[in-house]
DNA sequence: GACCTCTGTTGCGTATGTTGCAACGACTGT
DNA sequence: ACAGTCGTTGCAACATACGCAACAGAGGTC
């Protein structure tokens, strides 16, 4: 809709990447160097960027800036930090906290693993709904006529030979994660990684994130993984307390 | 330069203060509320806003991806981790990773305190090199020429009764810090907060970073402030270690 | 239930801002 | 000294983003 601001946006992604040259930027979105100059210099004076040296440019502080403050707003991880910092030092795993937004998971908080196989994952990446444990999670517990739209809006790419494929399998899958109150990747988004996962609740009873811890299979086999369930749940059940969840706040 | 583009980061600063109704967010960058409207589109399509409910913006995930990604590539970020939060955990008191930029201090990394009295600050967030334990280590390392090209460049506001506020009592601090190898905010920043601070070093032994402790006066009096000098000071050697440096590397 | 206000949204013509070009200057390496 | 980069500037032409005004939809009020 407004071609400078969308060509400034696509920049940003590029320079991301790693730093470059003008013309490489240039070509990159396909204008002419000086344009790429003039938008940079906008994006220079609001700290967006940071000029580093000759021929070389980086995102710049306002950008860790206004994200940082966002992130503040989302209560969830505020509340939910402690008891997920202590599983990840209790297991040494990797502890993902996750949102829902907009047809797929957004990472809000992460807590590194102590093991040298990682996860390649970071705060603020998007990831697929129906090959992530956290993905389950969420969508499952939306009511019945939403996860069957959300089922059949996707798209189901094939990571791995475990990746689901339909929106039935998905939504047979929704209903187990449902029925559990949890769920499992079981290297459906990555070969060598399987998930669990579990909701993090709110006052009304709803889930507000999703908690996930991820494990190397050479580390710990699927039925290691399931035995770290009832830890996983105990700390999502710490970080809905924190939320303002309480136990008898639902029905069912 | 870009006058689209600079609305629309404006807008962002905006957006990220509190989520606002479309006039609201017109009125404050002074264009008619179509254009704003506009302007999010795009940024929405490129994740940087996103809508939420009626009369509601956020910043979106492409913010908090971009800027992560782009924290990621701080290398001494990732090599001072583990000794910064080896430090916090052991202490409890806050601790920031910060580095120079542009004529202020930005800070990369941060490992929250335990006690309730915080101070207040954030990953991205900048502040003045002048009344910053932090500030003092960045600019006391740099040659004398810079050193006191910036002393003579940038301004002194009053934050508290202790803040330096001339050129020349700076460029004296910041000798007494060369010398001692540490910094210290004797509530120069804020009232009730006093800092101490080291550099983080690399591989030629140039300064890479500076990490501080920040504790309020109510738990610590000055002297028990310096007490910690030792324990900071083994905490940014280790990190300096993992950041390439060697011990006979430099020469004075 | 009719009226009013407040918000978000669209089409449109125009002026404004942005673009690409080409030329220049600074710098690097040969 | 020269060719080859890369960043930077002025300018003229055009496309684009702008403000306007009118509309739609949601709440609120009487």
């Amino acid at each position: 809709m407004s071609q400078s601001l969308d060509r400034a946006l696509t920049l940003l992604g590029s320079i991301a990447k790693d730093a470059r040259t003008l013309d490489d930027l240039a070509d990159e979105i396909g204008v002419h160097k000086s344009t790429v100059l003039r938008l940079l210099r906008t994006l220079e004076q609001h700290h967006f960027v940071r000029r580093e040296g000759a021929r070389h440019y980086r995102l710049g502080s306002a950008m860790f800036d206004l994200a940082n403050q966002a992130l503040d707003s989302f209560d969830v991880r505020r509340s939910a930090q402690p008891a997920l910092a202590a599983l990840n030092a209790r297991t040494g795993h990797t502890v993902h906290l996750a949102s829902y937004e907009d047809g797929e998971v957004v990472y809000i908080d992460k807590f590194e693993g102590r093991h040298s196989v990682r996860m390649y994952s970071r705060i603020g990446k998007r990831a697929p709904l129906h090959c992530t444990a956290v993905g389950k999670v969420l969508v499952a517990a939306m009511p019945a006529a939403r996860r069957e739209e959300i089922a059949r809006s996707i798209e189901y790419p094939v990571r791995t030979p475990n990746t689901i494929t339909t929106p039935e399998a998905y939504l047979a899958e929704l209903e187990r994660v449902a029925q559990l109150g949890y769920a499992v990747d079981n290297a459906e988004h990555e070969d060598f990684i399987h998930c669990i996962a579990a909701p993090v609740r709110g006052t009304g009873g709803e889930v507000l994130a999703a908690a996930s811890m991820s494990v190397p299979k050479v580390l710990l086999d699927y039925d290691g993984l399931l035995a770290l369930v009832p830890e996983l749940r105990a700390a999502t059940k710490e970080a809905s307390v924190h939320s303002g969840w309480t136990e008898n706040g639902k029905g069912h």
